[in-house]
Order: structure tokens, then C-alpha cells, then sequence
DNA sequence: TCTGGGGTCCTAGGACCC
DNA sequence: TCTGGGGTCCTAGGACCC
């Protein structure tokens, strides 16, 4: 029988943080998204008092205080080296691991013999994990995508579970979709569920219930296709992770934001680079970008601007200089005047092909071999002594206006930030 | 004062062609 | 001046995910 689980990691950043400091296990303990914005990871004494997901800072100050909330600005590097650890481990579990996002993946359990012997197995699997590399997760396995992420949610919730839920027959899928809210169901978001709620749907056994059609020509194919895998059809596949169709890089600044056309341009080309690498990495060239730049929405008493330019890359490149080079000159081709405070900017490249069906051009005076194997060697250089080691001049010196009070150290990454246990 | 970042997929509608 | 129908391709925008 085709088996999907789904490896799901709890509270995954909060969890990072507490690996290292095991003094807050138990306290309600918060990351914040970049410039320190945003909540969004909180252990589950911060949920229970009420801090919403994405919620503002500003707006939960008082709770912060009252309850000796702890904080921390978001980690990445340490993130991702969690998250590297996290799935090594379970690729050992399972035939074909499909990494979905830094904290989840899906793994292949087709064939794997009787329920019994994959319950123990399942909860082998959250036990490794945990020992390994101190994060808890939370495994829920089922004949379907969706229905694996029910599964996962009833492992994360209830003890009884040992962290593995299976459902394997209709009765349990029936009696699971009875107990779970529509809106919670993995492709049923904010206006869907609206809907729903309109027609009287409140359970995803509800949903279930709608015909067919009708779910259909509501809410599209997508919907469509949910409804069945919630039926137990599986119809969204454990594919091989493609390559991305469009890669962006952007950031908020910091205070007012960025005025200076100077100092746009500088964190403009630190995008369209770490653009350019992330492209390299997964060994595609882009044809097309766009670079963007806006005032805040929320100051409705500064003047607004929006600059957004779409350049066409006459052959498909993933050289840096040549990427950059058009990203400034598309922001110099819309900045009219000083006069605005720009909040966000970005860039993104689309028109994405894989590097080895490049359509030359008789005209190109380019040496791109060459371009290559330069290429390759900063990389191999900003890979082993940190990014942006080797930079092209107009990226200034890195530093952006990005605000980080929280920070944790980068324990597993960085030999000067490794953890000290005193003796 | 302070409001994240990075993706995918689908559809409607306009431009263009014959 | 009136004025058709069918097709494709492209793009912007919406909805969803973490």
C-alpha cells in the first residue's frame, strides 16, 4: 500500500534556540522575523498565552514584560544547520525523502510492512531525531499528502501517540476529519475557509461530504484536488525536488528605510548576487529579473513610491557582475528623485532553464566559459571563509541596515560561537 | 517609533493572429 | 460606419504553503 508520512518539526526555531539553551525549556520563549518584526516561531507557553502568529513586536510589548517572554531574532545559519542534521537523520528512515520546507519533509513509507511494525518504526524514527539532535517532531502517516499533515497534527497534539500517528483505514480517517477544522486542512487557507464557513462546512468531514463538482467549480482544480486526497486518493506526488522557477531575494531596512540612492543601489547588488549564487547552486541561468523598491504602506503620511522594472537578459546568464550590473541599471532607469524613504527592495529572477541548454548568440562577446570557472572559484571561496568574502565593488561592505537585538550565537557553524560548557 | 521572506500554482483577461 | 469567431500566448494578481 502507498504510505506517505510527514516528519513535521515542533515550533522549529523556538525548538533551534532551546537545543542551546536548555535553561527556557518550559518558558514561553518567542523568534522574531527579520529587523525583529514579527512573531514567527513560539513555544507552546507562548501560544498559550495567547501570542498570535505574525503578530507585531510593538503590539505584544506589555506581554513581553509581564510574563518574562524571551526573544530571539531569527538565526538562519543556525536554523538551516538544524535543519541539515534533522533531515540526514530521517533520510535514513525511509527510501525517498522530500525535503517541503526548512522543518518538514515527506517521507516514503509505501510497502513497509504491517501497522504494528511501522508504529514502532514511526516512533524509532521521533526518538532518533530527538536524541540526535535534540529537536522534537512530530511524524503522522497516511495514504495521502493531506492526510499525513492531519495525521502529524494529531501526533503533535495528543501524548498517547509517542509522536507517530497513523491512519491507515477509513474509520480512523473518518473519525480524524470529524475531530479537525476545515480551515486547518493543509490547501484550505484564509478566503476558502470563509467560504466554507458560509455554506455551514466547520469539520473537514464536512468537506468531504460536498459534492464534487460543486467543490470544483468553487474553488478550482486545487481545491478540487485537496477534496480527494482528504477522500484518501492520493493525487499530489512525492516528486524529486525541482529546480525553483523563480528565485528572490528582499528585505525590510531597518528605522525610515533607505532614501540615499547610493545605499539603495549597494543593498540592491547584495540581492541580485545572492540571487545570482542561489541560481548557480541549482546550476540554472535566468533570462529575465525584475527589481523592485517601495516606501512603507503603513506611513500614510510619507509620499508613496513603487519601483518595479523587468529586464530582459538577451542570453541566460548566472554570472554575478552581469546580473548585478542589469539590476542596478534597471533601478537607475525608475529612481526619480531622493525624496522617498524606500522600505523594502528585491530582486527576483525568472525565466528560469537549466545551464546546459543556454541558446547562444552569434554576437556574444562574452567569453562565458571563463565566466564559469571565475565563478565557481568565488563561490568555493565565499562557501569556505563566509558569504561575501570575495564581492564585486559596488556591494559596498555587506552591512545592511537590518535590525537584530536578539541574535543567538551561531553555536554549530562558527568555532568562535561554539557552546562552552564550564567545567 | 516598530508590521518577514521565499516560494508554487491557477485563473482571468488582454493582446495578437488568422 | 456597421462588424465574427476561434485560437494561443502572456501577464498580473490572487490564493495557498512554510
Amino acid at each position: 500500500m502507498p504510505l506517505f508520512g510527514l516528519a513535521d518539526c515542533n515550533n522549529f526555531f523556538v525548538s533551534c534556540e532551546r537545543v542551546f539553551r536548555p535553561d527556557l525549556n518550559g518558558k514561553p520563549v518567542l523568534v522574531l522575523s527579520s529587523n525583529d518584526g514579527c512573531v514567527i516561531s513560539r513555544s507552546n507557553e507562548a501560544k498559550a498565552l495567547g501570542i498570535k502568529m505574525g503578530v507585531p513586536l510593538f503590539q505584544i510589548r506589555k506581554e513581553v514584560e509581564k510574563y518574562g517572554i524571551a526573544l530571539f531574532s531569527s538565526n538562519y545559519v543556525l536554523y538551516g544547520d538544524m535543519s541539515r542534521r534533522v533531515m540526514s537523520l530521517l533520510s535514513c528512515y525511509t527510501p525517498k525523502l522530500d525535503q517541503y520546507s526548512i522543518d518538514e519533509s515527506f517521507l516514503d513509507f509505501s510497502d513497509m510492512g504491517d501497522i504494528e511494525y511501522l508504529r514502532r518504526y514511526g516512533q524509532e524514527i521521533v526518538k532518533t531525531v530527538a536524541k540526535g539532535t535534540g529537536i522534537p517532531i512530530s511524524l503522522g502517516i497516511a495514504p495521502t499528502r493531506t492526510l499525513a499533515k492531519v495525521a502529524s497534527k494529531f501526533a503533535k497534539k495528543y501524548k498517547g501517540y509517542h509522536g507517530c500517528c497513523i491512519i491507515d483505514n477509513d474509520e480512523k480517517r473518518q473519525k480524524a476529519l470529524e475531530l479537525f477544522e476545515v480551515g486547518d486542512v493543509f490547501g484550505i487557507g484564509r478566503k476558502m475557509k470563509e467560504k466554507l464557513t458560509k455554506f455551514g462546512i466547520r469539520t473537514a468531514a464536512d468537506f468531504t461530504r460536498l459534492d464534487g463538482e460543486w467543490v470544483k467549480s468553487a474553488f478550482s482544480i486545487t481545491g478540487y484536488r485537496t477534496w480527494r486526497e482528504l477522500q484518501g486518493e492520493a493525487c499530489i506526488s512525492l516528486d524529486e525536488l525541482p529546480a525553483k522557477k523563480s528565485i528572490c531575494v528582499s528585505r525590510s531596512f531597518a528605522g525610515e528605510g533607505i532614501s540615499d540612492k547610493h545605499k539603495l543601489e549597494e543593498a540592491v547588488a547584495n540581492f541580485a548576487s545572492e540571487c545570482a549564487r542561489k541560481l548557480r547552486e541549482q546550476k540554472s541561468v535566468c533570462r529575465q529579473m525584475t527589481v523592485f523598491a517601495f516606501t512603507s504602506r503603513f506611513r500614510t503620511d510619507l509620499p508613496q513610491d513603487f519601483i518595479n522594472n523587468n529586464i530582459n537578459l538577451e542570453i541566460g546568464t548566472n554570472d554575478s557582475s552581469e546580473i548585478i550590473k542589469s539590476s542596478i541599471d534597471g533601478l537607475r532607469a525608475c529612481y526619480r528623485t531622493g525624496d522617498f524613504a524606500y522600505k523594502k527592495a528585491g530582486v527576483i529572477l525568472w525565466d528560469i532553464v537549466s545551464a546546459n541548454a543556454v541558446q547562444g548568440n552569434l554576437f556574444d562577446k562574452r567569453d562565458r566559459s571563463k565566466i564559469s570557472t571565475l565563478q565557481n572559484v568565488i563561490d568555493d571561496i565565499n562557501r569556505r571563509d563566509g558569504k561575501g568574502t570575495v564581492r564585486n565593488a559596488v556591494q559596498g561592505d555587506n552591512h545592511l541596515s537590518i535590525k537584530r537585538e536578539h541574535l543567538s550565537p551561531l553555536y554549530t557553524t562558527d568555532i568562535n560561537e561554539i557552546l562552552v560548557v564550564k567545567g
